[in-house]
DNA sequence: GTGTATTGTGGACACCGTCCACAACGGCTA
DNA sequence: TAGCCGTTGTGGACGGTGTCCACAATACAC
């Protein structure tokens, strides 16, 4: 009875992963990378529902595998939507790296530093709004994990984007850009660092499940505008 | 149907809510007032676990009743949450007005609207430090319902504090106040409502589940106050 | 006092996360 | 080549949840 129904996803994706050259007509009872099917699955779970809609045995229903398989590779739940998380805040900082590229070409100093603040700020909303479920899930109140930024803990490279830093450390650099460019009083550099994000995550929030939400596009990129502007001005 | 406010502190007194007149040694049957009853024990769920800790069946375990009961008074577990979640508005609003009591001495016109816009801040940020699960509560994301603050919704008086205003309609009250005093430009009214919502709002999520979690009460109130600096400067 | 709408009960269903014992498999070692 | 053994997936179960249905007890209106 194992050999019932293949995955109805092609979802192997890639991989790469060296493995295969099993006669795949036997029987799947070794997966392959149960791991690396549960997090994607979990990730397009949480794309459309957010961390909420993270159900485990929906998870591996979709890997073609019965509900305990999961456990071999994670803990619980928990530690399911923890991997997720990550996964989500990577993009996240993938977001906001792209954002940064575009200004790449700007040489004076003050000026690329503003820049990338702004830079910084429009991504993080872009991708707060463009993937409302993934970006619930990188916020998402976890028990026993915490959120990187925390500084308790070292950055987890997992949450990363290409350049290798996450979320919080792409806004803290241009921070430092702006303190370089004496754009920033060094003195009010530390707070600056919540300031900022607290403006541009409570825009976040209020637009995906607030009182904002529903409002049209348009009005929130403009919104999200003159709070970017609000962060400069009052930092 | 519903009487007085409830308070944010803890039960009152389960039978002999005004009922009376049977034998209470005969069955109890009629709960008397099972809605309210369940609308406490959400409300105490709430308090301590946030909005995920709502479960339906607890709170008609704490009201002696069978789980089936609560759907004489609630369509769905999504009601009784809408239901919590008006009284945690309700609960904010009070939180942001027994703060503006405080500045209610000041008469200088232009000093006046600023502490006010300062006090409303304030307690807006007190009630969620120190009602997390409520304040949770009050912006979770509730599937159908909207919260209030949405202009497309007549504001439901369940969500406001003694002074017959709900948490948009304080922050509003108090950025008209600034603008009749000349410390606000009228053109920037409309937006700046959901400007400085969005520095408290912000600064509020990262605190409770976000990256600032665990932060010391001391350093959550000074960047509390940075915030609102933040916000009084670049509206 | 009798009838009727309201309100709580009892039992069931599907779904969830999780635990346990067991079976299939792959790779190591002899 | 044969056998072992640790890893990984299976099967079945348990308690918990929200929700549906039919039924019983009550309060109230006539």
């Amino acid at each position: 009875m194992t050999g019932g129904k293949l995955s109805p996803k092609g979802g192997s994706g890639s991989k790469g992963t060296g493995r295969a050259g099993k006669s795949p007509t036997r029987s799947t009872y070794r997966h392959g990378d149960l791991r690396r099917a549960l997090l994607e699955a979990g990730i397009e779970l949480a794309r459309q529902g957010g961390p909420e809609a993270v159900v485990l045995r929906e998870a591996t229903r979709r890997a073609g595998v019965v509900p305990n398989a999961a456990y071999r590779h994670f803990s619980s739940r928990e530690a399911l939507l923890a991997a997720v998380r990550s996964s989500a805040l990577s993009f996240l900082a993938q977001a906001m790296e792209a954002e940064l590229d575009r200004i790449a070409t700007i040489s004076r100093v003050d000026d690329r530093a503003r820049a990338m603040l702004r830079a910084v700020g429009t991504g993080y909303l872009n991708f707060a709004f463009a993937e409302t479920g993934l970006f619930r899930m990188a916020f998402a109140p976890l028990e026993g994990v915490r959120t990187p930024g925390d500084a308790t803990e070292p950055p987890d490279p997992a949450n990363a984007g290409k350049s290798g830093l996450n979320p919080f450390q792409l806004l803290g650099s241009a921070l430092d850009a702006m303190v370089s460019a004496g754009a920033l009083p060094a003195a009010r550099r530390p707070a600056a660092e919540f300031l900022a994000w607290s403006g541009v995550h409570g825009l976040a929030m209020l637009v995906i499940d607030g009182p904002l939400r529903g409002l049209p596009p348009t009005q929130v990129d403009a919104l999200g505008q003159r709070v970017i502007d609000m962060v400069e001005k009052g930092l």
